[in-house]
DNA sequence: AGCCAGGACAAGT
DNA sequence: ACTTGTCATGGC
């Protein structure tokens, strides 16, 4: 027991090609890390985690070696084959050109609940304000992981609550979203953990079955929480994206990786204001 | 000060 | 099936 948290002390390096942590973890897909000189902290699975990046070295510190490749890898996006995908990605000369603004910006794979209930507060929001909510809504609700932090508080968790104890959020309109994903979530009768087998247009589905829950929410859900990387957002910098670029729609034949296209062409889209 | 924000929903054509 | 106003709040 005693070596095991000796063991968590340890900073873990590993050799990495097409990441790069900032590009990853500030593109809009999470909101839940911070960096502070050159290093990223933030918490998922009610854990702390503390990394930084120099060149092809990645650092992980707060996790044991077994954490590092069992959790923190699938979640950084990290157990996928990039440089197939981008290899793949650039037969599409648009892609390859979005590509180049960002080589090492991958989908990462966060908590389903997380991400949903992320998502859902992300309507008509702006990316900073959303920060502030989940901040809020992990202080207010989530259960203390020491340090003054806390885990993303569960569906069940929230399910029992009234719209007036989402207040402190100042979430506005979205408070009885979310109470509506905690309690279908909480009471079985939305499935998240279903979501990442089913056939992705019947996860939509169920999804929309949420109050709150549109199909750009739900594909976030999908793409950014499930590992669905088929599944491809549209928002407004997408629909412009697609109107420039895919007049004829994008194409078929991209669709599998739809999910990190869109976000190259996110990134691409909102560092050139197209 | 006023517009806009990684939308969804309801009501109206 | 498409279009429009509305929804809370605050960042810029």
């Amino acid at each position: 027991m005693k070596s095991t948290v000796l063991e968590k002390r340890e900073t873990i390096r590993l050799k990495v090609t097409d990441f790069d942590v900032d590009a990853t973890l500030d593109c809009g897909q999470c909101f839940r890390w911070n960096k502070t000189g050159d290093r990223w902290h933030g918490v998922a699975f009610s854990r702390p985690l503390t990394v930084w990046q120099q060149g092809c070295e990645l650092f992980i510190e707060g996790a044991s070696e077994e954490e590092a490749r069992k959790i923190w890898l699938p979640y950084f996006g990290l157990d996928a084959d990039y440089a197939e995908i981008k290899r793949f990605l650039s037969g599409d000369e648009v892609l390859g050109a979005a590509m180049m603004f960002a080589p090492g910006l991958r989908i990462m794979r966060q908590e389903p609940w997380e991400t949903l209930c992320s998502f859902i507060i992300s309507q008509n929001n702006n990316i900073k304000r959303i920060r502030g909510i989940v901040a809020r809504l992990c202080e207010a609700f989530g259960t203390p992981i020491g340090d003054g932090e806390y885990g993303f508080p569960t569906a069940a968790t929230l399910a029992p609550l009234d719209i007036d104890d989402l207040a402190p959020l100042r979430c506005g309109f979205r408070a009885k979203y979310i109470l509506d994903a905690a309690r279908q979530v909480a009471c079985g009768s939305v499935d998240l953990d279903a979501c990442t087998a089913l056939p992705v247009d019947e996860a939509r589905d169920l999804l929309m079955r949420i109050k709150g829950v549109g199909p750009k929410v739900a594909d976030c859900a999908l793409l950014f929480g499930c590992g669905r990387l088929e599944c491809f957002p549209v928002d407004v910098w997408i629909k412009r994206v697609l109107a420039k670029y895919y007049p004829d729609g994008f194409p078929e034949k991209y669709k599998v990786y739809g999910g990190i296209a869109q976000q190259y062409l996110f990134h691409y889209a909102r560092l050139n204001s197209v």
